[in-house]
DNA sequence: GGCTCATTCGAACGTTCGTTCGAACTGAGT
DNA sequence: ACTCAGTTCGAACGAACGTTCGAATGAGCC
């Protein structure tokens, strides 16, 4: 995992001093960040102490506040990271893809792709949704509310290129609802790859959307 | 809340004296059990303490032991209690009930009906799944197995009246996903209702499986 | 070899945690 | 009025919590 330099000692002291490229600080924090995620998701954010992390990623329990500022900041480091780092891969993704109904099954794909590569990274972003507060919790809600004006554009468009009537709101919860319920329940060993579980949520999903809103079903 | 009385030391002491009707001391803790779950659907499992608990039931912090041994107990009896209701509830619902289809609607509403109707219990249920460990944990995941398996049924059910094939295990993970992330964005005030959901969600899925298992995305 | 800043750590801070204990209170049965 | 089990509580326990501080160590530069 590599991480964005946002320690404002830090950044300071490496501001003035200009010597190692920034590179040691960031490489090291990236690895307290990826042993922090493990522990975070075995044990949830409160359950999981700072002496848990402490004895995982193998420094001390001071040394651990040299790399950030306390342990909620750590948690707003992961998420903003894992967030970030799934929209960017999104946006690229998407460029230069036609009809809507690919544009949402390159989406589907795009994050569970992402959910299985990065499982512990996904369930912290999940499960612990509402652990942060104030300034470092709407930092995160705005990435996540980006995702989901994304999401919600590309259904969109696929009602107007068909000519479809249907919650938008409650079609794109449901979406992620599939999609991010797997980290209670995906095993690697036993379950599905990302392209398998990608191909028949997007079948569900898509022909779903598609037929109810003009079938039997609904007005 | 109604409760079972599973105290040892308080069925002990309700046995030999038999005076009141054992109505009281359950009364009493199905009244603290929602409080509890008010709590631990808003602070979490780990990050609600007994103080909190306290604070909120109006009874002293001592005063709680008498009435459950742990607060990991404590949890448990709620977890218990909600995912024996639900599956109750869901099993008088399907008596008599005949298609295929149908019987997957009935259980899609039940359990949206359900989880709005005890949105708490339901957050606790979903949210602290692995909080819970050894004989606890097992407990409530045989409850958990049970209705997962009446819901596999169902859905093999849909596949042999229909000829369709398909994943059970990802389309009935899937639905849960659907279904249980609602406690992650439902606002009573503003979106739709138990009824409107169910048939929104209904109308996604059971299109979806029936559709995607024959349309032109599958083999 | 000395200088300087980046990094690490042992030890301790004050607070909060889940739980326990013995005493006090309550209320129906005699 | 007395009894006795059911119920409640104040006070305290040891342990674990997140965080801090000053000293020790590390590594690149003169």
């Amino acid at each position: 995992m590599s991480a964005a330099s946002t320690s404002p000692r830090a950044s300071e002291h490496r501001r003035r001093a200009a010597r190692l490229p920034a590179t040691r600080f960031d490489k090291r924090l990236g690895e307290i960040l990826a042993h922090a995620t493990d522990v975070f998701c075995k044990k949830g954010y409160e359950g999981a102490s700072m002496r848990d992390l402490s004895r995982t990623s193998g420094m001390s329990l001071a040394g651990l506040y040299y790399y950030f500022q306390s342990k909620e900041r750590l948690l707003f480091l992961i998420q903003k990271h894992t967030f970030t780092t799934i929209v960017e891969q999104l946006k690229t993704r998407l460029e230069g893809v036609g009809s809507a109904e690919q544009r949402i099954r390159i989406f589907i794909l795009n994050h569970l792709e992402y959910f299985l590569s990065n499982q512990a990274a996904m369930k912290v972003l999940s499960h612990e949704d509402d652990a942060l507060k104030n300034g470092f919790a709407s930092e995160v809600k705005a990435i996540k509310r980006e995702y989901y004006r994304i999401c919600v554009s590309l259904l969109d468009e696929l009602k107007r290129e068909r000519g479809l009537q249907f919650s938008t709101r409650i079609a794109v919860l449901s979406l992620f609802g599939m999609m991010n319920w797997i980290y209670t329940w995906h095993h690697p060993r036993v379950d599905a790859d990302a392209d398998e579980l990608a191909r028949q949520m997007s079948d569900i999903f898509l022909c779903g959307v598609m037929n109810a809103a003009r079938g039997r079903h609904r007005e």
